[in-house]
DNA sequence: GTCTATAAATGGATAGAC
DNA sequence: GTCTATCCATTTATAGAC
């Protein structure tokens, strides 16, 4: 692995963490074990990382869309596998979603950050419309009104929990998604 | 309005955009118009300015949960209440809910906030499980499974509808809410 | 690519006068 | 309660050597 990717993987664990503007570039360098200068020869200013950090994630996150398109498992089954890559990304619950960081700190990040943040959402919402939507015609899940909708508020419950699950334990977070599963079942 | 009230609802307000980490000292002390030194005469060291927040925040919401208890309209009457009150907090969607703010920075603030941070998001949790009991027991609001982990599930896509409004915008919230409300009628 | 050194700005915090 | 002045640590960022 290069630095870069290096640096960008430690990155998006600091904002996990800490948030956006509150790890520092001395927080990289100590952790990796070069010098401040050095993660600055890499990323020129935090903005240059955070937009880095931004397609990072998109392109992470548009690659395990295409996985989910080429499984050939059921809905329901994908919508599980959504549901336990998430659950992982926040550990135990001392990490946030790295989206839930960017989405707090909005209003510390630059405009191009927030249109591929928003990007990134979608991305989301798509594929969990499209299982949803699946799941319905197979008649594997039950839900009221339009997929699109539904979609929306899955993300959105699985990304409050997950926020959540730092002040309530990740117990939170896997009762949450429980509770989810029961109430999209036939 | 007392000086120190004053304070911590600008404190309030700069947690929204910004988060704890990101406002400073300097930011209040401008948009108040009384010097840095003079909000550290109210509150010390900027710790002390965020418990203190965070026991205004808690008495404001158990101010608002027996008002709740109070009022004599029907549990679905409650929770659209409930609804409203939240989606005033963030208003056009350029703030965030401090709860919100606050669970992303968890890691940047003291062990006592946390403390009182988890409280608070309890006495919601709770609030919303009377209403949702009362509404099942009226026959008013269907939903499977326990009351608690129902309210649980209400609880985060708010907060989660919430922060993803500041990237998509609060009809994006107004969408979640509706959603969520057609998957509890009758 | 990495280092040391350093600049410039900001943030949290205190001393002491009014 | 409020002010000015000041301190110290940290943060972002750059210059220039190896």
């Amino acid at each position: 692995m290069d630095r870069k990717t290096e640096i960008l993987q430690l990155t998006t664990k600091m904002l996990q963490i800490k948030g956006f503007d509150s790890f520092s570039y001395s927080d990289l360098s100590q952790e990796i074990g070069i010098s401040k200068a050095s993660i600055h020869h890499h990323f020129k200013r935090k903005e240059d990382l955070g937009l880095a950090l931004l397609l990072f994630i998109k392109e992470g996150t548009l690659k395990r869309t295409e996985h989910f398109h080429d499984l050939d498992t059921s809905p329901w089954e994908k919508l599980e596998t959504f549901f336990n890559m998430n659950a992982r990304v926040v550990e135990n619950g001392t990490k946030n979603c790295p989206i839930n960081a960017l989405q707090a700190n909005v209003a510390v990040i630059s405009t191009e950050m927030r249109v591929i943040l928003k990007e990134i959402v979608q991305l989301e919402i798509d594929l969990i419309t499209s299982i949803l939507e699946d799941g319905r015609k197979e008649g594997q899940m039950f839900f009221k009104g339009k997929a699109n909708n539904h979609a929306a508020l899955v993300v959105s419950t699985l990304r409050g929990a997950m926020q959540q699950s730092r002040t309530h334990g990740h117990t939170f977070l896997n009762q949450t998604i429980e509770q989810m599963k029961i109430n999209l079942k036939v």
